[in-house]
DNA sequence: CTAGGTGCAAATAATTTGCAGAGGC
DNA sequence: GCCTCTGCAAATTATTTGCACCTAG
């Protein structure tokens, strides 16, 4: 649920400290606000309630706040801090208008991919990473108001992970129902069939979870991208099927399958774990599960092949060596 | 050359402004420094030469340097700003170590991509990006010092711009060659000879150059990678290599050069703008019109296949649409 | 009762500014 | 001589700290 604010605070504060009404009183005004905080801004909020609370509390509870994981601490490059609400995606970046002063967010998995490669690279143990584009935005260019909020990061999240997802189903069906039909050997034709009508079964529920979503927000769909996900965003199985339109054996079809089941499940697992909404949460998770075994029924599928191929002494006919590729 | 540094200064200054000692000198001490200093420690730097030098000379100095574009004001998140180098690559990243607090450059035309894209996505106007992995980097982690310095970036830059405009010569090579054999039509199998013959000449131009560096630094091919780009590691022409060895007709074979050379003129255009050796840059400026020719050649001959296979009404069984094709 | 929370005022730390004097053109 | 640069000290801004007091457990 995306009010999980609220309620969860008291699981978020960390078992030492004392319960007071100040700390209380800050951290609330903190969390009903959305945005981007510097401790001024707070104080001033603060102050509208109760004007007898000390800056220097403020500051003392925003680092408690931090320390506690509730808040993160984030550099405009302002010359003082601001504060986000930590229970927002983990690792996300900033577009900062240096005319109005705002910030917005973006993930990009594409963006985190490159960071993490070349860290590697560098052989640097990256904790952290930090993406900020500096500029102006639409507004402060055209003057006038465009899409005036940018709604909620998390419903954002869910509507782009749900959005490739379905992509990636879409192109799982087809590729499934693809190789069904090219596919000579009777029992592979099976597989593939089955595996077909699961894609469908899993593009329904996510259809039916987008619309759920839509009806928390009815602007949800005119928002602008928050996820940039290059690789899937035409679904994984996309460039698969391509492949399998240009024809191949059935060795070859079941490895593109595999590589494409791989890259799902993990898609899955990792955008599951990403989920602030516990319902997308669940659904992801499972679905990572499913398609883990899938990736399992094509591997032994594989290497059953490729053993009757070989008592056929056809073995080094096609693919790549069979050892590596069903690992 | 790399040393334009003290020479090109007056170059530098901004016209407003009087001929001082003070500021002559600091920014001289602040120009001899590598890396990325602060206020307070070129106050230090330069207090060993001069210490009757105000700290608030050296602040208004470094206001004036980033104003002339001399310097570059960057933000660690320390709680205080550094200055780097301006004449260096204007679009770098950093590794940011929070053990030993140094900070290392890299450039990702990788990541430079998509942050153009996420920007025009959200129509925001990007004029700069800021992209900071924090973490541990190898000698605090292991312990032992490793590659002691890092080299100087220029230098880098042109080792790794070269590397990549040789895999890209390389690759070209290799198509221009493949696609001379296979080429039924007398015409194109010319063009294509020709074409290899001037990737040839490229390469060894640029291997030459190559060579030239490494004698500049001896360790310089041992030092990590400083530029990333996926995208042309392996060679532009790599790709449209590999298609044709699958078999393509003449008109496919064309079109793929196209492809290439597009990407191959536009590479060379875009990091012979970049380069700081003004020797590189002329190699790689010059090479960019060049592979620019080969593209209009290879478009003209297109256009003629397109209309010869016209007029023997065979135009429709190949192919994408010409028109867009060859735009 | 006592550790930790709170307010206030003073301390820091980086950077900027006012002002009077110095120096180049 | 004028205009800009410079040094020094004071101001500013964001944040932290010392200390005495207060309050929940």
């Amino acid at each position: 649920m995306t009010t999980t604010t609220l309620q969860d605070l008291s699981r978020l504060k960390p078992s030492g400290g004392k319960r007071s009404s100040k700390r209380e009183q800050i951290v609330n005004v903190f969390l009903r606000q959305e945005g981007h905080l510097s401790a001024d801004d707070l104080v001033d909020l603060i102050r509208k309630e109760d004007h007898r609370i000390s800056r220097a509390t403020v500051y003392r509870t925003l680092q408690w706040m931090v320390d506690a994981g509730i808040a993160r601490k984030v550099d405009f490059g302002e010359g003082r801090f601001r504060f986000e609400h930590s229970y927002r995606q983990p690792r996300h970046y900033h577009l900062i208008c240096k005319t109005c002063h705002r910030s917005f967010e973006f993930l990009s998995s594409d963006i985190e991919a490159l960071v993490d490669e070349v860290a590697g690279a560098r052989n640097f143990t990256a904790s952290q990473s930090v993406v900020q584009i500096y500029g102006t935005c639409e507004e402060c260019r055209t003057g006038r108001t465009t899409t005036q909020e940018h709604g909620h990061t998390d419903l954002l999240f869910a509507r782009d992970a749900l959005r490739i997802a379905i992509a990636t189903e879409r192109s799982g069906l087809e590729f499934y129902t693809r190789a069904a039909k090219t596919t000579r050997d009777a029992r592979g034709r099976k597989i593939f069939q089955d595996l077909a009508h699961e894609e469908g079964t899993h593009l329904e529920k996510l259809e039916q979870r987008y619309k759920e979503l839509l009806a928390r927000d009815p602007q949800l769909e005119s928002r602008p991208t928050f996820l940039f996900f290059k690789g899937a965003a035409h679904g994984l199985f996309a460039e698969g099927a391509e492949r399998l339109a240009r024809g191949v054996d059935d060795q070859q079809a079941l490895m593109i399958g595999i590589r494409c089941e791989r890259g799902s499940h993990r898609f899955f697992k990792k955008y599951g774990e990403r989920f602030e909404d516990s319902e997308g949460k669940q659904i992801f998770l499972e679905f990572a599960d499913e398609e883990r075994s899938h990736l399992d029924l094509l591997v032994r599928e594989y290497r059953a092949l490729v053993k009757r191929q070989g008592r056929t002494r056809r073995s080094l006919r096609h693919g790549p060596p069979p050892a590596r590729a069903a690992r």
